[in-house]
DNA sequence: GTCAGGCTGGCACTCAGTGCCAAGCTGGCA
DNA sequence: TGCCAGCTTGGCACTGAGTGCCAGCCTGAC
């Protein structure tokens, strides 16, 4: 069945954020059944019962259509980097962050496979996600400079720490998609921070 | 002065490398003068004397008109951790390189600012520098897999201390060019490698 | 001299992304 | 109830990146 139908209704009715999560719904469904580089603007458009350019309101770019939950996720991050106690150092709270990831009720691993394994095969989409992971960095170092460590911590280094733990998430993200899901995604981030951390 | 008079003639006896390089310079000098986003392939096209068309075969990207020199940079830096003795572990090993990067014969600290200040404010050139660090990953893994560490290293662990290093060198960057090539690209490197491995 | 293979430029096309404008909806106010 | 201001939508046209195709030209081998 076709979302095109439904929508095309009571589209105003709806609150922005229904609209963009129906319209990125209906989108995963076309990516996922056509691939990403094949399936355009246009039928995704179609597909959501939207116009191109309202589309284009909703999502700045193809990528954005796919990885939209991506900021939400750097923003829960901080905030449960935040929920840390000050006394853990930089990497026993961003472990533990990690450990508490996948019990999140945003968390669908699923959704979150399909991105991964998408992400592997589209470049282009890589980069939006290593570019949506710079922006985490801004929001992750002020948690992550207020905690101790070997000396004071500061800005400088608190950048440093985050941007190596973004890059093991990526790493651990990979692993866990070529591992179709099995294990934990968390259990792949920590074996990546020991082997980094020696 | 253009380069399109003096190129246009003698373009085809050239060699392939050199008419890359020419059309790179001829690329930047316009990029430089106008901004990335504002340089249409048009314009490097022209200036460079060669068709639009012969341009993308030279470039596959515009992103890649100027980074042409990171896939070689991926390679030096390769060659340079192979020719470490062995015995090093991985980030001594990094950290060696990282201090003879700046003394290699194609180091050009003017050209390496350049396009780490467009990469500051061009996020598409960000992107696709990220993808190209990604492409080095695969050259290096090999050569950190071998090394010691405490207990055995193997790919997977190899894959993450690379993924960080590589982080690590972009936060380097950064400071690097916000710092306008003051001080040594290396220091900021060890400064940030001190920080992740605490 | 000629023939095959590779490089070149031109043309037309697809598709992402943007600016502009007119039409419609909504909530407030008289 | 009627009107007005502001926001959203959709349609249109446009720019610019990137690609496929083809025809012409140059080069090197025989």
């Amino acid at each position: 069945m076709s979302y095109a139908a439904d929508m095309s209704q009571s589209l105003w009715q709806r609150t922005r954020r229904t609209v963009r999560d129906d319209i990125a719904a209906a989108a995963m469904e076309l990516i996922l059944e056509q691939g990403f580089a094949a399936t355009t603007m246009d039928e995704i458009a179609a597909q959501a019962g939207v116009s191109r350019r309202s589309l284009f309101r909703y999502f700045g770019t193809k990528e954005d259509v796919v990885l939209r939950t991506l900021a939400n996720t750097g923003e829960a991050i901080a905030e449960a980097v935040h929920a840390r106690p000050l006394s853990e150092t930089p990497w026993e709270a961003l472990l533990a962050v990690a450990d508490g990831l996948e019990t999140a009720p945003t968390w669908e691993p699923a959704r979150e496979l399909a991105i991964g394994r998408m992400c592997v095969e589209t470049p282009a989409l890589r980069a939006r996600r290593a570019e949506k992971h710079q922006g985490w960095v801004e929001l992750l170092v002020p948690e992550i400079a207020v905690r101790p460590a070997s000396g004071p911590v500061g800005d400088a280094a608190a950048e440093a720490i985050v941007s190596a733990a973004l890059a093991c998430l990526d790493v651990a993200t990979d692993r866990w998609v070529a591992a179709d899901g099995e294990s934990s995604l968390a259990s792949f981030f920590s074996d990546a921070v020991r082997a980094v951390r020696g």
